[in-house]
RNA sequence: GUGGGUGUAGCUCAGUUGGUUAGAGCGUCUGGUUGUGGCCCAGAAGGUCGGGGGUUCAAAUCCCCUCACUCACCCCA
């Protein structure tokens, strides 16, 4: 084999759209209940929005992401920040007060692709901007667990609150200080961490720093009045709603947006990649960005991960392929009126289908149930002079002769169940 | 960017201490009489054994290089 797509780069093939549509569908019915609107974006943004945005000094923007750098332009690491420029450049707030969007499609980042992450990857991404209410938090992941529900996939919901720039400076010092307190019993990444980004610190995988950090203070118990509430508003009405969650008080974010609430859906059936969805409240990303104070909330989940785990279920496999009717010819003349009368049925909207290669009544009748077809009509040339054909119902095995003629074709279509 | 694992047919994989024309299952195609699918049976097509170099009378098998894929680290959905 010669051509291949690149390295992290995926076909998704027919067998598995099935699956891909299984979630996108769930995905835009549930978003329809909780009242949101879908906005579709560009892939292409000024390179300049995403390091504004995401952190100039993070590894996205660091070495990640796809630029041109000719043109400025960089394919979208993530579709947040394209959505807030949509916002602003649209003021979308002058319209509604409050926006509920959701947004579906490709992402790009030049990572070393590993299990459940590619460099192109694709996510389902929801944003509720313009309220601050913390009930809206709650909203949005008791949508999400709704959609997990209905996908049938069972995953765990793990929430923290990372503060707001006006008590998180002080725990960061104080986190710092524990930090430094032991740093050299911590490993070479968590002290390169703590000078970049020590609330990382507090995710490290590796054993022995995570017993080191277990007695790290915890950023729940040093937020300021406004956050504290703002989570405990959260937590009881994330009860109130009968969604389960857990406190993780290790939970960080990579990004430099997020305050306050913090939440992932995870899953261990997934390997090192465990995070289903994630999301949070970026109450100053809109302003940061150029538009008002406005602030704003969302997550992302990555459909192919979804897909892994509907895969795993072992469930719904390629369903939904068959065709109504697979029309069989014997001969130049049967042949020529299935190809006609094929056309026709499709433009009545059935689904139909031939062979071309005039192969035997037996081949046609293989490819018939290869194309899980609901009915196969058999032509021949004494039927073609009767003015008749036979009908075969596939399932149950019944034959009739009917009137050779697409009408009388259609309605018996239409009598079995169409 | 770093480390481990794996590269044999379209797919999933066998291939013994180097030894004739490299195999199986699935899939594909064709048959199993005269115009009928799924099951069964028979046959066929399909492979530069990832690529290059080396050792050897002889390499899928041993050595070196390279590429690809994959898992994990970093980072992150």
């Amino acid at each position: 084999m010669k051509i291949k797509a690149l390295n992290g780069f995926k076909d998704v093939l027919p067998d598995e759209v099935g699956l891909w549509r299984e979630v996108e569908n769930q995905a835009r019915e549930v978003f329809r209940t909780f009242h949101f609107s879908e906005i579709r974006l560009p892939i292409l943004e000024k390179t300049d929005l995403f390091a504004r945005s995401i952190g100039a000094d993070t590894d996205i923007v660091e070495k990640e992401m796809y630029t041109f750098v000719d043109k400025q332009v960089t394919m979208r690491p993530e579709a947040t920040a394209s959505l807030m420029r949509a916002y602003i450049q649209h003021s979308l707030h002058t319209q509604k007060p409050v926006q509920r969007l959701f947004t579906i499609g490709p992402m790009f980042r030049h990572e070393r692709p590993q299990k459940g992450r590619l460099r192109q990857f694709h996510q389902i991404d929801v944003e509720i901007l313009g309220s601050a209410n913390p009930r809206v938090d709650a909203e949005l992941m008791a949508m999400a667990a709704q959609l997990f529900d209905r996908l049938g996939i069972s995953v765990s919901l793990e929430m923290n609150s990372l503060g707001c720039p006006a008590c998180r400076p002080a725990y960061r010092k104080l986190l710092l200080e524990f930090i430094e307190s032991r740093i050299d019993k911590l490993c070479d990444d968590c002290k390169r961490r703590s000078t970049r980004n020590p609330l990382r610190v507090l995710d490290c995988k590796k054993p022995a720093c995570r017993q080191e950090v277990e007695s790290a203070p915890s950023i729940i118990e040093h937020l300021c009045q406004e956050c504290s509430e703002h989570f405990s508003v959260v937590q009881q009405s994330l009860d109130s709603l009968g969604v389960s969650y857990q406190l993780n008080k290790f939970m960080v974010r990579g990004l430099d947006y997020y305050v306050r609430t913090t939440f992932e859906f995870i899953t261990d059936q997934l390997g090192a990649q465990s995070a289903v969805c994630a999301g949070g409240r970026y109450d100053g990303l809109i302003e940061l960005l150029g538009g008002g104070k406005i602030p704003g909330i969302g997550f992302a989940m990555g459909i192919e991960r979804l897909v892994l785990l509907l895969q795993q279920k072992n469930e719904l496999k390629g369903a939904g392929n068959g065709i109504d009717l697979f029309l069989a010819g014997l001969g130049d003349g049967a042949s020529d009126f299935c190809y006609q009368a094929m056309h026709e049925l499709r433009t009545l909207g059935f689904s139909a289908d031939m062979d071309l290669e005039s192969r035997s009544l037996k081949s046609q009748m293989k490819q018939a149930d290869k194309a899980a077809a609901s009915y196969t009509l058999i032509v021949g040339d004494q039927e073609l002079e009767a003015g008749k054909a036979t009908i075969r119902n596939m399932a149950t095995k019944e034959q009739k002769e009917i009137t050779l003629s697409s009408q009388a074709i259609a309605t018996e279509l239409e009598g079995g169940q169409y």
